[in-house]
DNA sequence: ATCGATAATGTAATGTTGTAACCTTGCACA
DNA sequence: TGTGCAAGGTTACAACATTACATTATCGAT
């Protein structure tokens, strides 16, 4: 069921598998286009609340975001449109929550779902995005047996990257 | 390394594992022990705050717990030295934060150290939680090969009780 | 093209969560 | 008795998130 609409090959045993990084213009296309699909708009003020939200490095909080929207736009744009237009995008897989971050981050490959795993560097703030669909089914399941109906695996760790780590 | 300290046997091949449910007073108890036995003090107010953290059956945010050692000592306590407390605790294992609820549960066997993993209902606020070391190495381990040095897991399934499912 | 319905965004206020700076108290120990 | 330190109090503020309602944009039907 996970990952039905990804079709590309998985690597190895471990279910782990890896997307090629789009550029920023291809990846708006897909959000656009993923978005257009779910017979929702694809508005200014979301193609600009997308790119921007793609352009940060690191996973960017709604305030975050909302300034460089302001600034892109050249008007100010309140924390709350910007929530809107976020949680649209979580539940139409554009972008992600980051938890542990409270912060946000570009789905790299909106046109296939995972439960995705994060690696956040507490010292430079970067977030790396796993997937590995095995694992997670694991931790879904270990849910199961616990008689819990698992909607949303939150799989985060927290550490040193390997740049930070040098 | 992980959960050297926990001297129960495994049950099953997953390395699942369950502790019995201490009473609060047992459990306050072993809490004191295991903050003296790190050198730290154990006050009144930590006292309260740690009762009052055990006595919910959710997790509860620092500002919920301020409000309940408030009333417990007849006059206000400021979410700022809950806060401290809750740090406190946390880095001494008595208790543990649940990143997607942005609050704080008692941990329920202080003397012996995991990464758990919560399943939190969205319908009815309880977490449930679990203890499987095998699954959480694997998490760490999926990190680790990614250069990443995992300092601290989080996972946390977002879902439905077996409560609330029925 | 115009209209009316609906979706999207703006605006303002407020609620919730988390941190920082600085002060006061009480105790240990010289 | 002084002096140092840890715990907690007080105040202020920063950061994150939601609510209610007003206004504007979009789109299909006429
Ligand atoms: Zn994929
Ligand atoms: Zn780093
Ligand atoms: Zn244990
Ligand atoms: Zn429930």
């Amino acid at each position: 069921m996970l990952a039905a609409r990804c079709r590309r090959a998985y690597l190895g045993a471990m279910g782990t598998h890896h997307h090629p990084i789009n550029d920023t213009a291809a990846l708006k296309d897909a959000a656009r286009t993923q978005l257009i699909d779910r017979g929702e708009q694809w508005t200014e003020m979301r193609a600009t609340v997308f790119e921007a939200l793609a352009t940060f490095d690191s996973p960017a909080s709604a305030y975050d975001i909302a300034e460089e929207v302001s600034r892109r736009r050249g008007k100010r744009v309140a924390a709350n449109s910007v929530y809107r237009i976020l949680d649209l995008f979580v539940g139409a897989n554009l972008a992600r929550r980051v938890e542990s971050a409270n912060a946000y981050v570009a789905n790299e490959h909106p046109g296939c779902l995972h439960d995705c795993i994060f690696l956040i560097c507490d010292q430079c703030g970067k977030a790396t995005h796993i997937d590995d669909d095995r694992l997670t089914a694991e931790v879904r399941d270990v849910a199961s047996k616990a008689g819990f109906k698992a909607a949303r695996p939150v799989i985060e760790v927290r550490g040193r990257c390997g740049e930070c780590e040098r």
